[in-house]
RNA sequence: GCCGACGUAGCUCAAUCGGCAGAGCAACGGAUUUGUAAUCCGUAGGUUCGGGGUUCGAUUCCCCGCGUCGGCUCCA
């Protein structure tokens, strides 16, 4: 009498092992429709896998991330049966679940069209209503291999092969169609009704560039008809926050063939937000004890011999220029400039902690094909800064960059973060009292801020653990821009030193760290995150006045001029147009205060303000209004 | 770099089967003196991404190049 338990602790009893389904059942038959597959004692399993002993049962749903994705997966392999219907030539590779969807890679003699998409759609709409059981079964290994040869999937064969032998092969079949799969599955084809095929692709088998390209397919899924067009609105609503969108229509920035890809030009209102971002960061650096260091773009090619940058980073980086006669290399890191700098004199352990900020603006490259806007570019600002200290230091050094990290973010209007910790891996320099050492230390002022994070085990660089920070935008979006890094390796490279107490040298501890990451990037992110709207610190026209007529020029100009030497900035519209035509443009362009002034306003030294929403304040004085714009501006931190 | 789609005025887009390259917005000129998201009239604007080919004739078809966009890690 198996006796199975369920997550809010109940029991379910039955006469003889039930299975999953079952099991979904005797809970109630809303759950069982929705269920897509079950949870035994921690393993997922497919719905109608017997339970003998008792168990820790929980049915999984779509509702459920983990549910999410097994319909996603499920649908893949309904995509692969509909191109293999259609198209028998065709070979299936692997096709799993990814973050918003799925996808499945074919080989194929030809391109596959935007057309062949449509008819693999209604494919799969059909192979969904003949409700065909989707049923696994374990083969061996050598006879799973040989079958998948025999019926011309080599891929198959060549992944199975590459399975470690102490996992059981599984199969799934729906219908004439049988795929290789680990699982699980829902439990008929019938259950998958609501998805729809988003695009094509090139990839890579196994993601190689050396082996064969085929042909992927994306689509998605989703539990019922209501999400999937939430999941198309926020692609729309993407869409129309596009970065490169925008920059274009607010005239922010532009890219051209003329300067070469991925080489950003800033626009005059682009370059006020760069501007007002960079005093920002200036500020907060200050106050937070750091000085500011300026260094070249270029330098002798031995520099970065030294640093070890051109044996394991030259992919990344462009080729050396000659220099009489000597190579020299545009710098893809300002890291080794800092190093030189510390290295210039003897340092005393009175010194330290030395936190040294720069700007600096690196060069590194990209593929051709990966540029992208102002995300992936070949030339980019990082808010930088190296910051030498103590071992014993460490700590407290981490938690104030990360006090730091917080603070500008949620300045720039992000309030949501996932901290990420990145632990040794398995090839790293440094010894494994450094790295314990220095792992605690940071795990310590992640706990000391009271933050939730998350642990990459072994995924630290080679040359220290590290922690990530990612911000999630307006539209729920995650984006990786801080990062705090400890560094073994480059003191040792350029055995930099101090005096310590007891006279001797010591290694200093390196820690590198952004918070922004690179400028470039993260304006890209705020135009998208704010969609343009930037809030009224930032925005590069904080105000437009605009005049009824030509009459009320001079009252205009001169409510101008006391914003402007009040710090704002401002503009004058006194163009002989209606002020709906004035309006409309100057709400295009995403001002935040639109300041009209006619007969009312000049007789009583006051504007009438509406703001980016289209609401009306009615006769503000002039004075009254720059101090609510101040306040406005003040609110920001 | 590789696969696929795309490339027409500053922007957004049209041009039937291969037959005179167009519209709206923006720009410029003029009129209008206007109260909360587009006043009217006019003018100008083109190497149809570049190069080559087929053709009487190419924005259109073919080849090469350049660029843009979507992808190329997420394990069967």
């Amino acid at each position: 009498m198996p006796r199975y338990t369920l997550p809010d602790g109940s029991m379910q009893e039955f006469a003889a092992p039930a299975t999953v389904a079952n099991i979904a059942t005797a809970i109630g038959a809303g759950l069982a429709r929705a269920a897509v597959a079950g949870r035994v004692d921690g393993c997922l399993v497919d719905l109608d896998t017997p339970v003998a002993n008792d168990a820790a049962i929980e049915i999984v749903t779509p509702t459920s991330a983990e549910g999410l994705e097994i319909l996603r997966h499920s649908t893949s392999h309904l995509m692969a049966h509909a191109v293999k219907e259609l198209f028998p030539t065709a070979q299936v590779t692997i096709g799993p679940a990814v973050a918003d969807g799925f996808y499945y890679d074919f080989d194929y003699e030809r391109p596959f069209t935007p057309e062949d998409l449509t008819t693999i759609e209604a494919r799969m709409e059909e192979i969904a209503r003949r409700d065909l059981p989707v049923v696994r079964q374990v083969m061996g290994r050598d006879e799973a291999m040989a079958w998948f040869h025999s019926i011309g999937e080599h891929y198959k064969a060549e992944i199975i092969a590459d399975i470690p032998a102490d996992q059981t092969i599984s199969l799934y079949r729906q219908g004439e169609f049988m795929d290789l799969c680990r699982g699980p599955h829902v439990p008929s084809t019938g259950r998958l009704k609501v998805f729809k095929l988003t695009r094509l692709a090139g990839a890579y088998w196994r993601g190689d560039s050396k082996n064969k390209m085929l042909q992927r397919i994306y689509g998605t899924a989703f539990p019922d008809k209501k999400a999937l067009t939430a999941y198309l609105t926020l692609l729309e609503e993407a869409a129309k926050r596009d970065h490169r969108r925008l920059g274009k229509e607010l005239d922010l920035f532009s890219i051209q063939d003329d300067a070469g890809g991925g080489l950003v030009l800033w626009h005059p209102m682009g370059a006020r937000i760069r501007q007002t971002i960079e005093d920002q960061w200036k500020q907060a650096h200050r106050e937070a004890g750091y000085e500011f260091l300026f260094t070249p773009h270029m330098a002798n090619l031995d520099l970065w011999r030294t640093s070890g940058h051109l044996d394991f980073y030259r992919e990344s980086m462009f080729n050396p220029m000659t220099v009489d006669e000597q190579a020299y290399q545009i710098r893809p890191m300002n890291c080794p400039f800092h190093i030189l700098v510390f290295r210039s004199k003897i340092r005393s352990h009175r010194d330290l902690p030395m936190r040294w900020a720069e700007l600096g603006t690196v060069y590194r490259y990209e593929m051709s094909g990966v540029l992208h806007g102002l995300f992936r570019v070949r030339g980019f600002t990082q808010d930088d800064a190296h910051i030498f200290c103590r071992e014993s230091q460490i700590e407290e050094e981490i938690s104030a960059i990360l006090d730091l990290t917080l603070q500008t973010l949620r300045t720039f209007g992000f309030a949501r973060f996932e901290i990420n910790l990145s632990t040794r891996p398995e090839k790293s320099v440094g010894s494994d009292a450094i790295w314990e050492k220095a792992t605690a230390a940071l795990r310590g002022a992640i706990t000391h801020h009271g933050l939730e994070y998350i642990e990459d085990a072994g995924g630290g660089a080679f040359y220290g653990p590290k922690i990530d920070v990612k911000i999630t935008d307006a539209i729920g979006r995650k984006w990786q821009c801080s990062t705090i890094q400890l560094d073994f390796n480059l003191p040792e490279r350029f055995d930099i030193g101090y005096i310590g107490e007891d006279g001797s040298r010591h290694r200093p501890i390196m820690i590198h760290r952004a918070l922004m990451g690179s400028l470039e990037r993260f304006f890209g992110i705020l135009i998208e995150h704010y969609a343009g709207h930037f809030p009224l610190w930032l925005a590069p026209v904080q105000a437009v006045v605009l005049t009824i007529t030509e009459a009320h020029n001079d009252w205009a100009v001169e409510v101008a001029r006391r914003l402007r030497v009040a710090g704002l900035r401002v503009e004058t519209d006194l163009r002989n147009q209606k002020v709906g035509y004035k309006i409309r443009e100057h709400a295009m362009r995403k001002t935040p205060w639109l300041l009209i002034v006619g007969e009312r306003e000049q007789a009583e030294g006051a504007v009438s303000p509406r703001d980016r929403h289209g609401k009306e304040f009615g006769l503000i004085p002039v004075e009254e209004m720059i101090q609510r714009m101040s306040q406005e501006i003040d609110a920001r931190n």
